[in-house]
DNA sequence: TAACTACTTAGGCATTTAGCTAAGTAAAAT
DNA sequence: ATTTTACTTAGCTAAATGCCTAAGTAGTTA
């Protein structure tokens, strides 16, 4: 269950067009990074894109983007696991759908069950 | 249907602690609004509020409030209409319950029908 | 009309953010 | 062992953000 902060910061992580794009390709971008040459059976998603190939995609530079996908995943609305000397990337599907659950609730019971979004109802 | 833009405004506005508050204000903290006491038949929804009102729960100045429920109104998840001389705040829940369904599908199909959430699929 | 209530706008200041280059680390390839 | 590849960290700067107070507008009440 995602907490007020959790939620407040996937938000701040979405609401600037960079890592929007950067998340947008991880969903869309996926499939060109190239897995690893000695072992071509590591097990990685072929969903799964790295740090270097999505920032191919952007004319910011390679440690813009880093940070960018270090704020992704402290989000946790992507996961980062390292292979070799690559790091794969993949959207954390879950978090994804947890908060599309959270919208829909507050709007189906959005004068009955405020509390099942919100927490606690005092605001103070 | 909600484009790019429109949602990384959604996110930049609740991705602040402060505007997630007033919004989380808006949902629960409705019912406390005087109405006009000259017409008290005045047609306000029973979850409406004011400005003065949301901001008698912060500690921040009512300009700050002021500012930051401008920021939700231009976001679209929250609406504002003056009656007299307040001005009526409520969720607005066909926003949430859209933005809910975005993420809900996005999840469910998230590499099948990616384009269906990001528009076209290439990044640049 | 004068004063009051509700809200917004303007302008200023401190902090945060988003970008950069350069330097550092860790694993892989030669 | 050295170089290369992949990525992160550090440190900088410009711009954006979040707050404030003071002043302004619009509608209401007396």
């Amino acid at each position: 269950m995602l907490d007020m902060y959790q939620k407040i910061k996937i938000f701040k992580a979405l609401g600037n067009e960079t890592r929007f794009l950067i998340f947008k390709n991880v969903f869309t971008g996926g499939y060109t990074c190239s897995l690893d040459k000695k072992d071509p059976n590591v097990k990685v998603s072929p969903h799964a894109t790295c740090v270097s190939t999505i920032a191919e995609h952007f004319d910011f530079s390679l440690p813009t983007i880093s940070k960018h996908l270090k704020e992704l995943r402290e989000a946790n609305i992507v996961t980062m696991e390292k292979k070799g000397n690559k790091i794969y990337i993949e959207p954390n599907v879950e978090t994804i759908r947890e908060l599309g659950g959270c919208f829909t609730t507050l709007a189906d019971n959005f004068d009955t069950n405020r509390e099942l979004f919100f927490g606690e109802l005092t605001v103070s």
